[in-house]
This record gives C-alpha cells, structure tokens and sequence, in this order.
DNA sequence: CATTAAAGTTTGGTGTACCAAACAAATCCG
DNA sequence: CGGATTTGTTTGGTACACCAAACTTTAATG
C-alpha cells in the first residue's frame, strides 16, 4: 500500500497497465506476455495476478486468461493516461530525450495524483492555447537551454520578430 | 538498488535528505530526531544506518551522533536540490495547493533525474526570461485553468492589454 | 554517584516483490 | 492419439523496509 490514490503498489499499477496494453494489442493477456513486457519471470506474474484478483482487478483463474474487470481497466486507464500526458510534457515541452523521456515517465506515472497531472494538462493546453506563447515559444526553449544566457537585446530581437509574424 | 543514479532506494536517499536537515538545524543528527521526522521507529534508523555507513554515506558509530560523509553529502544536497526545484515548479508553475505541492515533490524527488532537473531549471528559467512569458503569464495561467476555456477574443482582450503594458 | 529516564540497538516477525527451479497443465503436431 | 514443447504454477529462498518490544548504553539529576 504505497501508493497515489489507486491503493496499489508501483508493482501492481504496472502489471495492470501491462495488461491493458496486451488487452489491446492481443484480446487478452497472457502470462508469458505479460512477464517478458515486464521483464520479470512468470512466476512472478502468477503471484502478482493472485493479488490483482483477490482486489477484484482483474479477473483470473488459475490457467485461464487473463482481462482487467471495470475496476481494474479504470485503474490501468489512469495509470495510462498519466504516464502519457508526463511523457508529453517531457518530451515535448522540456523536450528530453526520446528514450529519457519514456524512462522518467514510467516512474513519475505512479508519483503524480490525478489532480497534479489533470492541473499539468491544463499547463500543457495553456501553452498551445495562449496566444503568447504556443508552438515557436517552446521551440526557441531549445535556444534558451543549449545556448549560455541570452543577451537581453537577442530577447529583443526575437520578440520583434515574433510580434512580426503576428501582423 | 531501486533508484535514480544515486543506486540507492527511495528510503536510503530519504534518510539522507532527513539528515542534512538535521545536521543544518542543530549540527548533527540524532537517531531519535531522524526517526520522528520521517515517521518510523528509532530501530528501523538504526538498519537504515548500518547500511548507509557500510555505503560510506554517514559516519556512524553505534551510540554515537550521525554526520553526513562527503559523498553522502553530495547526494543529500542534490536531492535536496530537486526536491526544491520540483516544489517551485508545482507550487508557482502549476500552482498546486501547497501542501499537495510538498508532497508530490517528496515523491517526484526520487524519479527524476539530474538531467531532467536540470532541464526543468532551464524552462522555470525560460518562463521569467522570455519577454513573452513571466510572471504575469503565470498569474494568468490561474484564470485559464479555473475557467471554462475561454474566448478567442478574451484571449485578444488579454493580448492587447498586455502589449499596451509593455510600452 | 547511583538511580532513573531517555536514547539507541537488537531480535523476531510482517508484507512485498522478486528469482530459481521443480512441478503441473495445456497445447501442438507428427 | 500421445509424446514433446510451451505455458503456467508452486515452493523455497533472498532482499528490503518496516514494526513491536525486549534490551543496553548513555545522560541527566536529586
């Protein structure tokens, strides 16, 4: 029991997210699948599903199939849900990495509670929405972070040339 | 061996940072002091010690008082250092409630790394020094996530009023 | 300085998450 | 069909992080 909202283990918020992926891709998920995306061995698997099931998340039995119930697939859809609207942020805003991008995502998905990613998600809209800022503001972030600091009279300059394309 | 770059756990980084706290506070830390701040009994900082000293991380000695090494100072430091910059970023950024603010950075300290602190530094940064953006874009940031969204034209209303402020 | 209180340690036990490897069931296909 | 292969399960063991409570050391003070 360690963590946001869901009650669940980081472990167990994965399995689940696993799982809803293989659903997609597959109907259903098998143990196989799920222990190799995972990268873990399936006796692990079998234990985790043990403890998914006695939550009512997933519905399992022995030797069966595998499908997330309402619950779980909730779960697992806003697990899914945080960790690419993260992913969007940092590999579009602060504009990391592909690879690094996808890497903190995985483990900033189980750390940010609905509220904080809902609240990033607007942060996200505002961006594109605000006529001040928007698509060529976060582009000229690269300027800012690979350059040393701007001269002011380069802000100037950049501004004017923004407030140009605007007319 | 959970963890970001330091190679340490979630725990082991949290005791570190517990106890450069400590050690800014009165000049060294003790075991009882450790144990109240972080919510645990003084026997589970009694192991969480032994294998910080045997990582060479603190000096310890049983019985004795606790002082970071270097090395378990430097890591202390820089998790610090993201704690601090991820609260900024929540809390005058996003503009989280404080409390949700503290203690979504207590957990994102432990799943981002230098490099993507350092590159959150840079668009904190970004925002205040860009002409376009600042202070005032973030205060208006408030009306656009509590409202429903708005208006082209209220956004050329905002737009206006603000060059008229820049001349 | 001797006793008591406070601080620190140790031990045994819990729960989680994993692995390794023996085992059982299901499936494949000759 | 029926053995071989694959897939899934179980069992025993490790590591971590904690608690509860017995115990030891240190410090406080009458």
């Amino acid at each position: 029991m360690s963590e946001q909202e869901t009650g669940l283990s980081e472990s167990l918020e994965d399995y689940l997210e696993t799982i809803l992926a293989l659903e997609k891709e597959n109907k259903v998920a098998r143990v196989k699948d799920i222990a190799e995306m995972m990268g873990v061995l399936r006796g692990s698997v079998s234990g985790a599903l043990k403890s998914l099931g006695e939550k009512g998340l997933v519905n399992y039995e022995p030797y069966s199939f595998i499908t997330l119930t309402p619950k779980g697939e909730a779960i697992a859809k806003e697990i899914h849900r945080r960790h690419e609207v993260i992913h969007d942020f940092l590999a579009n805003v602060l504009q990391l990495d592909p690879e690094e991008a996808q890497e903190t995502a995985c483990r900033m998905e189980h750390t940010m509670n609905r509220a904080a990613v809902d609240r990033l998600v607007k942060f996200i809209e505002y961006i594109h929405y605000c006529p001040r800022t928007g698509r060529d503001w976060i582009e000229a972030f690269v300027g800012f972070y690979s350059k040393t600091p701007p001269e002011p009279e380069q802000c100037q300059r950049c501004l004017k040339e923004w407030e140009d394309r605007r007319t």
